[in-house]
DNA sequence: TATGAATGAGTCTTCATTCAT
DNA sequence: AATGAATGAAGACTCATTCAT
């Protein structure tokens, strides 16, 4: 099934915008590594920042749907908030260059699209803040400052992107889990909790 | 106390390599900022990725020098470890800017000068693993995959440079221990353990 | 017969360098004689040194290829000289622009291309230095020194495309004739030889 | 004897401008052949073209007046060439990157001091010119064309500051002996004459 | 005498984009 | 659908020169 052109253009924009950044990335590189003459490339974009736009949104609703659905029907804001986690680490994981984008070149958007992709930003992680005051709400999270812990764990998830590689030795699910045991440790619940063992379904 | 020229060229890149990215920087951006004009600017610095190198070595040994001589008769894993979150969550939190540039901007550079940043930044995360790695094999702390818990940790402390405020509720020292808590919870070292204890000294 | 793009700006460079320089030559002054804006030229161009190296390769090629065919059956050393000598006078006085290129502009080149185009060189001058050595050997040439002289009688010649003009009194073959004559006295060829004989049905 | 700063900045200007070329030298190159400050250089010069000129003028005022005076009582025009060859040809020799320089720079001046620099190759010329001219209607010369022969001659000769190397095998003056041998025969003077007689003495 | 600082105009080259075909 | 041609603006950087010290 050969690939789409439109796909084409997106993957090698994916790879460069991540490799060598947004700016760093010309017109004539998106062209080469799309097997297209620039002016084709025009056939199948917009400009160069509506390309960059459109593989952020893709990427943070991706992110915010999967994660959307996964939640929908968990209470227990331990098993919410290892969830999110897992999803967050394996996504990251397989979409390291997306991720890296959308993480790296949001101040190079123009003010206006850049308040859409942020406020898809803020969607997603509006479902962290939550699964965090809830458990705190709840009394299963003890954390001094629900906030900061919130955003070091997004962190420490987010940074799988810079350095995971699927030839690593570690299984991405283990990885995965690791990741949440870390994270509720943090939130000082008890891992060894009906969350670890309901994880264990999965 | 008047600026030198020299620095306030250094502070212009600084603010604008880590705002708008290496590559959104342009030289009219860096001389505007300067206060100068593009040719004088060539004074005093060799060429914008000269630039761009000085800002990460001083940066890459600040942080090496500091955590050396920190670690100097810190014997203890548990204390180390502490010691480098603290440090380097402050750090993060002071020159967010140059932290986000090393952190950011590696690719950017010729394949030269990029391998000899990278041994800097592989001798100071090395002072990290160490620690780590002695905390296993003392048996204080209990990791099932130290190299992921190191990377995690780095990029969760790391990711301070990325939103800490000066203006926000928590005290840098706080914060700083509150992270050194969350690594120490991470590796599975008891936190009610002479570390925690020490460290109410600083 | 309109001129194609690529040829007019070939001649607005040929024109540009003999007259100016290839230094004193500026990427404007080539855009303006070929009637392109400064981007456009790079349509038709790689850099401004490809552009030499294109004219320097193609004025030797001629050279040479001319030299080779003319010599290609040729026996006799006088005869040789007397062809190589006219040869080239006639080229010099036609292409003098191109032949002032080579002539002068070969030390601006890159180390790389430099080897290369030297190379091309030295394959046209080789066939001087042969006939020659093959007429000293032979005996009807006379002259203590084949190498100064050849390389005297090869200034002589390439100096006419420092001042011949198409509007002179003197005929170009007839003037390249002369200088065979000058060039077989300078090797004390005998210039009422058989040389000169067989020359008549040229 | 130390040498004086103004002469070491003339020598240097004449080793890049005869090596790079006139638009090819930067006033950097010249501050650190100089081993000056460019800001320094300007003690020691006027501007870069007048630099130049001062070059010209003194090599080819050099060449006038050691012509004019081995000229002052020769009276036979075969003589007078020969010394004339062996003089130009011994002067490109020793001062091949002035001559050089004086061959190839001269489009880049500007036009009211090139005027004045041509007038004085001119005048220099003139010298040759006259020489062959008084052979002719001596009848001593026979040749067809007396300024296309002058012109071959000159350029001949000029051509040595493009190869000669003091390591050369051929002594200087038997080079210049071997020149004006060539010349004398391209002017169809016989060789074996009193010219040659004469020019034992030198 | 000597030079660090300064600069407007210039260097070559690439930028993202449009358009006629 | 595809592209060669075209370009104004910008890219990083250097130019020759001046001037205050």
């Amino acid at each position: 099934m050969a690939l789409d052109t439109r796909e084409r253009v997106r993957r090698a924009a994916v790879k460069l915008f991540a490799d060598k950044g947004f700016h760093g990335t010309g017109i004539r590189d998106l062209a080469t590594e799309s097997q297209l003459s620039t002016a084709s490339l025009y056939h199948y974009m917009g400009s160069k920042e509506d390309l960059l736009v459109d593989i952020m949104r893709r990427c943070l609703q991706t992110l915010l749907d999967t994660a959307t659905a996964e939640l929908a029907d968990v209470e227990d804001p331990a098993t919410r908030l290892r969830k999110l986690v897992k999803l967050h680490v394996r996504a990251h994981a397989r979409m390291p260059r997306e991720t890296r984008i959308v993480d790296h070149e949001i101040p190079v958007l123009s003010p206006a699209v850049r308040r859409s992709v942020i406020g898809l930003r803020d969607s997603y992680e509006r479902l962290w803040a939550d699964a965090v005051a809830d458990g705190v709400e709840a009394g299963v999270f003890t954390t001094a400052h629900p906030g900061v812990t919130r955003l070091a764990l997004l962190e420490m998830c987010t940074g799988v992107a810079r350095w995971y590689s699927p030839r690593g030795s570690l299984p991405l699910d283990e990885l995965a889990s690791h990741y949440a045991d870390v994270a509720l440790r943090a939130v000082g619940a008890c891992s060894q909790s009906a969350a670890e063992g309901q994880s264990r379904g999965e």
